[in-house]
RNA sequence: GCCCCAUUCGUCUAGCGGUACAGGACAUCGCCCUCUCAAGGCGGAAACAGGAGUUCGAGUCUCCUAUGGGGCACCA
């Protein structure tokens, strides 16, 4: 075996917003480059000019970057190996495929798409696997001068051995076979110059020195070729592993745009890792759950940080079954991340998302306000619903509407007598700390013989004028004396 | 239609011939805690797709069937 230095790469076309598919297969190339102290390269595929979305670019590297990845080589960081972007490569692919040719292990197909579509017809008419008829491929060099000199259009087509069959090695599987003949002379070169798949993988993977390729499992039925196209270069191989894929959760087929897929509740869940960034998850969330997928940390444990998943990650021990996209974990796994966070780090996510909801950030509260959220927030966001309105400005305060301040159990005329009480209470007391006030009102209960959750309650909404809300004391706390008190008078003409 | 891959609780998974009346997690259900919502604690229910082999012994190996998935482009 070799003792080439460990290089992986990450190969998107960029034909859109990064893909949660996507985002996986680039971390587990990520951390098999980091955890043999290797090189990851990214490399863009961008060989389809139909497809091509010249914004997926540095929507992509945005995307890998929040989630953490870095890479040794590519856009934006360059490498000695470049360019890292297919279109920039074309004479490599020319070059290589011209050698082909020569070679013997190629040629010119000059069959119009036109007659493609026919024999693909005829074919089905037939009931036979649809495929080029490889008609080119006997074509005498004197008809090939013609053609040429006709200007007609052509692209390369590879040889494909028409006898035997092709082993393949994957990391994950072991050895799969196929029949040679069922595998159909494809396309190296478009007639538009541009490569296709196949070849520009192969030449830029063996000038790019990668060892290890871990990819999707779509293309396990193009391995073989890719094999057969190594072989007729005489490069050294890189090792292989298939990735199996994430299945939609309720309908059929792959996780994709296409189809949304929902969840047990009837909500989309999003394909893109830019919606998870703006649904506020956490990377670090995001990273821990991907690399859940088709691979474990062992031990029993769900909870990691990327880096000690580094130092465990193993090929061998990735499961070869495509998997559902758990999504309910996913929310499990940001509120643990979420919780595992220091309050400054919390605090520092939250402001820009309590910003851009239009409320004014006050450090201070802030951090008042980080602890008492914490093991409340599934995703980031939900902080502005459960405690934007300590942010909001008090003058535009509205007290609760009656159905919501009136506890179980209670009428308006008690609801009332509970807000007088308190605000009476309040007026002599002294402290203002949430357990102080949590010890007076526990006794205010008790002398007007209520429950707790009958008067707790009153107060929590009828200072937040929320259903749902931070806990009464710390939520007082956080107001203030005087903010308390004035919410809990604007209350009581509610229960008039 | 042809080729290929896969198949353990609802879901993600552990298991790599015997240590297993199959372990963990999410979700779910019950109880506790509790001012709402969470978080936390305790507990319950829940799986080897089916059938043949191989073997003293099979979730683990082989074959068949079924089911799921992928591929069959001048897309990647």
């Amino acid at each position: 075996m070799s003792s080439r230095p460990i290089r992986t790469r990450f190969a998107p076309s960029p034909t859109g917003s990064l893909h949660i598919g996507g985002l996986r297969t680039a971390l587990f190339n990520w951390m098999f480059a980091r955890q043999h102290g290797g090189q990851f390269i990214l490399r863009i595929e961008d060989t389809d000019q139909k497809r091509f979305d010249p914004t997926a670019l540095q929507t992509l590297i945005e995307a890998l970057r929040w989630c953490g990845l870095s890479w040794d080589e590519g856009p934006e960081v360059g490498g000695a190996l470049g360019p890292y972007v297919q279109s920039e490569r074309l004479a490599h692919y020319h070059r290589w495929a011209n050698w082909l040719i020569d070679q013997g292990k190629a040629y010119k197909c000059f069959c119009t798409p036109e007659r493609l579509e026919q024999v693909n017809r005829e074919k089905a008419a037939r009931k036979e696997p649809p495929g080029y008829d490889r008609f080119c491929r006997s074509l005498t060099p004197e008809q090939i001068a013609e053609k040429e000199a006709r200007g007609e259009k052509y692209v390369v087509r590879f040889k494909m051995p028409l006898e035997g069959q092709t082993i393949v090695h994957d990391l994950i599987r072991g050895d799969v076979a196929f029949e040679n003949h069922t595998i159909q002379d494809m396309v190296l070169l478009k007639s538009d110059g541009f490569p296709t798949y196949h070849l520009a993988v192969v030449v830029d993977d063996h000038l790019m020195e990668i060892t290890h390729v871990m990819r999707a499992v779509e293309w396990l039925p193009s391995f073989p070729l890719h094999v057969q196209i190594w072989q007729a270069f005489g490069w050294q191989m890189p090792q292989f592993a298939h990735l199996p894929v994430i299945l939609n959760p309720n309908g059929k087929g792959k996780l994709s745009k296409r189809n949304p897929p929902r969840d047990k509740h009837g909500h989309v869940i999003p394909v893109f890792v830019h919606d998870y960034m703006q649904a506020g998850y956490l990377p670090e969330a995001l990273d821990n759950f991907l690399a859940n997928i088709g691979w474990n940390f062992g031990d029993n444990r769900e909870v990691f940080a990327i880096a000690e998943a580094i130092e465990r990650f193993d090929l061998g021990r990735i499961n070869p079954a495509n998997s559902t996209f758990p999504t309910e974990k996913l929310d499990w796994l940001n509120g643990e991340h979420i919780r595992r966070l220091s309050a400054t780090d919390l605090a520092q996510r939250l402001r820009p998302l309590l910003a851009a909801a239009g409320l004014a950030v006050n450090d201070a509260t802030l951090m008042q306000v980080v602890p008492v959220v914490q093991t409340r927030l599934k995703v980031l966001n939900d902080v502005v619903d459960l405690a934007g309105f300590l942010f909001r400005d008090p003058a535009a305060f509205a007290a609760p509407a009656a159905d919501i301040l009136i506890q179980k159990k209670l009428d308006a005329a008690t609801t009332r007598r509970l807000l007088e009480e308190s605000i009476r209470l309040i007026e002599t007391g002294s402290a203002f700390d949430h357990a102080s006030l949590h010890e007076a009102f526990k006794a205010l209960a008790e002398t007007l013989a209520v429950s707790n959750s009958a008067l707790f309650g009153t107060l929590r909404v009828a200072v937040s004028a929320q259903a749902i809300s931070t806990p009464t004391f710390e939520t007082m706390e956080i107001l203030g004396r005087d903010e308390t008190l004035r919410r809990l008078r604007l209350a009581l003409p509610v229960v008039s």
